[in-house]
DNA sequence: GTGAAAGCGCTAACAC
DNA sequence: GTGTTAGCGCTTTCAC
């Protein structure tokens, strides 16, 4: 890389010379400023972001834990904050905790050390289960700001983004209830995760509201053959007419063993899932789905971190940004 | 965030003293060390990343630029670059490029000012339409090195981790003429990239190679419904008894629309398409499978840079790295 | 209009 | 055994 000391030499002036006429000066001699530029150009010279950062105190850098890229959602997520952030002139490490909380306390502490002005991230499972939040008290007493989104600590003061899991629930199991579907099951993978709890108060309440309607309720882990436990599940619960599904898997495996059973979709059972447009292309018929916005998560989770970074905010003012979703019909339901 | 002067101030030392202690220099006196390091505990103090770049010029961080970060595929090699990066003592910078060529330039400059030691990358689908190299060529002329992934530019003298595309392909539809199907389609969305010319060349020599058999390719286009082309492909093309699919969504809609045309998989029609493990658990039966061990892919790829970048060897040892695909039989086929 | 010098946080060669 | 100094690349204040 070239740098200002080679300019300076080469065109005979000195270095302060040359960076005042690249950062456009009234100082500089109008010729000067030329010959610099030039010279410039032709060397395709770029400020050392490393040294530019060592001066400013700021990298111009957002550190990003994600507890799994093949997420769909969340690497829709990362999708949106990697673009809000370009546009900021902010650059994104990425870091994936692999839901582990050893790994994002590692994370976390590896990049305070000057390598970032800030995070996002989503809390991984093991934290969740184990609650634990230390880790990021430390991050942000430390002055490096942080935004949670959709798995979020709420005991930690921090700008958040969530998804309306309680309230998106709770209206598609209605329009379950619309359809005049009188056995609705809730089937969840993700369990553990604060998102998934929330999707089940919001499926519990409809059933609660509703006394014709009793829980019906299955719960995989990670460890369970996911095909067979909603297979079982089927059989052993004749006459489910419906399913809301809490995550992207349970939704298109029941709509696949649905069909596999000889049900008509959505004849005989209606299925609604948490799911992207690209997942709810995976099935015939296609899925209706619960869609999370989940670019504009990220966006607004960066959006909310990098104004939190130029403001220096106090903390009595920590946001909690609802993005709602939207319930997209498609032909898995009537 | 704490630094050596605060921590020499409050001791009463040099810089330097607490700079070499904290290092383990033979230099410094027991009883100094003890004092420094505590007090470099009690302030949880961590040596600026950004100040120790500055002066080693090195950052440890790689950037990487990947395509599409939903593309199942790529997500899981950035998990393994990350992965093997991290392990390493390297954080990785992540651009999206989302397919085009100016955004894949720009990720390029952009970090080319000292943000990184090196990039990790795929080749975005314009890029490889347009068949442009040069920003490729300017970077590594920089001091830069590239390791490319997958889709990569084979003009350009760098190293490279692909997969054995075209074997692969020829493997997988030479099984299914060992299963006696006599009506083989290949079935691609990605027409455009490397990749997935290679795949359909390595179908096209099967058939030539077999002269019972005629070729019967579907190309889908972004802008397609894709369920709706491969439907109509079927019903136009009755008899198909055995798809390849070059890509993820043409192998799980193909299974799905055979059997919603009420064929049985795999009696009446195979079913192989590239695919990840859990993406083959999103249908029934399961899809047998061309795993591409898009994890090792990233390993790998993070290796020959860091080694790279470690050695700085000279142009004349490039190296291509080939990681062999697996058959992964599941129910799709006989 | 141009240049010298300080300083961001750190390391390391070189005094003492 | 400890301290001084220079220097990584840059910006910016202050001299001239």
């Amino acid at each position: 890389m070239v740098t200002l000391k080679q300019l300076a030499k080469e065109l005979n002036v000195s270095i302060s010379t040359v960076s005042k006429a690249l950062n456009n000066s009234e100082e500089i001699g109008e010729d000067t400023v030329r010959r610099v530029k030039e010279l410039a150009e032709l060397y395709n010279y770029k400020p050392n972001k490393v040294a530019l950062s060592l001066k400013s105190n700021k990298t111009k850098t957002i550190g990003v834990i994600i507890p799994n890229i093949l997420n769909r959602f969340l690497a829709k997520v990362l999708f949106g904050i990697e673009r809000e952030a370009n546009k900021n002139g902010y650059n994104i490490i990425t870091c994936i905790s692999n839901e582990s909380l050893e790994k994002e306390k590692e994370s976390l502490q590896l990049l305070a050390n000057g390598s970032v002005d800030g995070f996002i991230l989503s809390v991984a499972a093991e934290t969740q289960i184990k609650n634990e939040i230390e880790h990021f008290k430390k991050t942000i007493s430390q002055g490096l700001p942080i935004v949670m989104f959709d798995r979020v600590a709420h005991d930690v003061l921090c700008d958040k983004v969530i998804v309306d899991d309680f309230d998106a629930t709770y209206d598609a199991t209605k329009s379950l209830i619309l359809e005049k579907r009188k056995k609705i099951a809730f089937i969840s993978n993700i369990n553990d995760l604060s998102v998934g709890k929330l999707r089940e108060r919001g499926y519990n309440k409809v059933i609660l509201e509703n006394s014709h309607l009793e829980p019906l309720v299955l719960k995989i882990t990670k460890k369970d053959d996911h095909q067979k436990k909603i297979k079982s599940f089927f059989k052993k619960n004749k006459g489910i007419d419906a399913v809301i599904a809490a995550d992207t898997s349970s939704g298109i495996i029941s709509i696949n063993t649905a069909i596999n059973l000889g049900l008509k979709v959505p004849k005989d059972i209606s299925i609604i899932g948490f799911a992207s447009k690209s997942d709810s292309n995976h099935t015939i018929p296609k899925l209706t789905t619960i869609r999370q916005h989940a670019k504009e998560i990220g966006e607004n989770a960066a959006q909310l971190l990098i104004s939190r970074m130029h403001f220096a905010t106090k903390n009595d003012d920590i946001k909690t940004k609802i993005i709602k979703t939207t319930l997209v019909k498609n032909k898995s339901t009537l």
